[in-house]
DNA sequence: TTCATACGCAACCTCTAGGTTGCATACTAT
DNA sequence: ATAGTATGCAACCTAGAGGTTGCGTATGAA
């Protein structure tokens, strides 16, 4: 549970992977190579975003389906949304702390 | 704006570090020696801890304090509740694709 | 004062993330 | 059939993450 929270906030973790998680939650099916061109800012390879949609996927973040000779990547909104509600959950849990603090100080 | 949320994203994108952080927002000020014995459950040694703290604190989950020879940390909700809000911005723009393209299909 | 505790700093190690390039392959279009 | 496009695979490189150990220092307790 744990490990898996962990790897899908570091698949978040990184500038290039939040661009496409960006590009890719507005809903439309893009290719490697539309992703390449638009998602990252930054001049970067084809292979290295490829590699990032590799982490992405693998935390579940992202599909992939092929179409001919295109790997089309979609967003998957599970995941993000098991992390929404985890921090949630944290911050939840701290709150409830501050209340046992103050209404420990007030009696 | 970009950048800081992939730091935060990565500073919780290790198991370690998550431990802490659950362990932390549970309220109490800890001692980096209290949060070696405890939260890891791996065996770690307190400077691997020191480190991670580090991490914590430089992306704002986290503050430190002293009291005499201790350095006490304590949970920081901020940039959790940030980072939250953004999982939660982009599921909505998610939500608003599936939404256009159900009536663009029903049209 | 003396001893134990809680830490900081620095050197060091290993592995992997993130990136590149080159080449091969599989479709598409003409 | 041919050329161009979209991708996979593999080798390679470098910096930094995550970890350790050793040693020095400050603070608290006896």
């Amino acid at each position: 549970m744990r490990r898996r929270r962990a790897k899908i906030f570091a698949a978040l973790g990184d500038e290039t992977r939040l661009a496409l998680v960006a590009k890719l939650c507005r809903g439309s099916d893009l290719s490697i190579s539309e992703l390449t061109e638009t998602a990252a800012d930054a001049r970067i390879s084809r292979q290295a975003v490829t590699k990032h949609l590799r982490v992405l996927e693998n935390a579940g973040l992202v599909r992939c389906s092929r179409t001919g000779r295109e790997r089309r990547f979609s967003y998957r909104p599970e995941a993000a949304e098991e992390m929404r509600e985890y921090l949630e959950f944290v911050t939840a849990k701290w709150d409830e702390a501050l209340e046992r603090l103050k209404t420990f100080v007030e009696s």
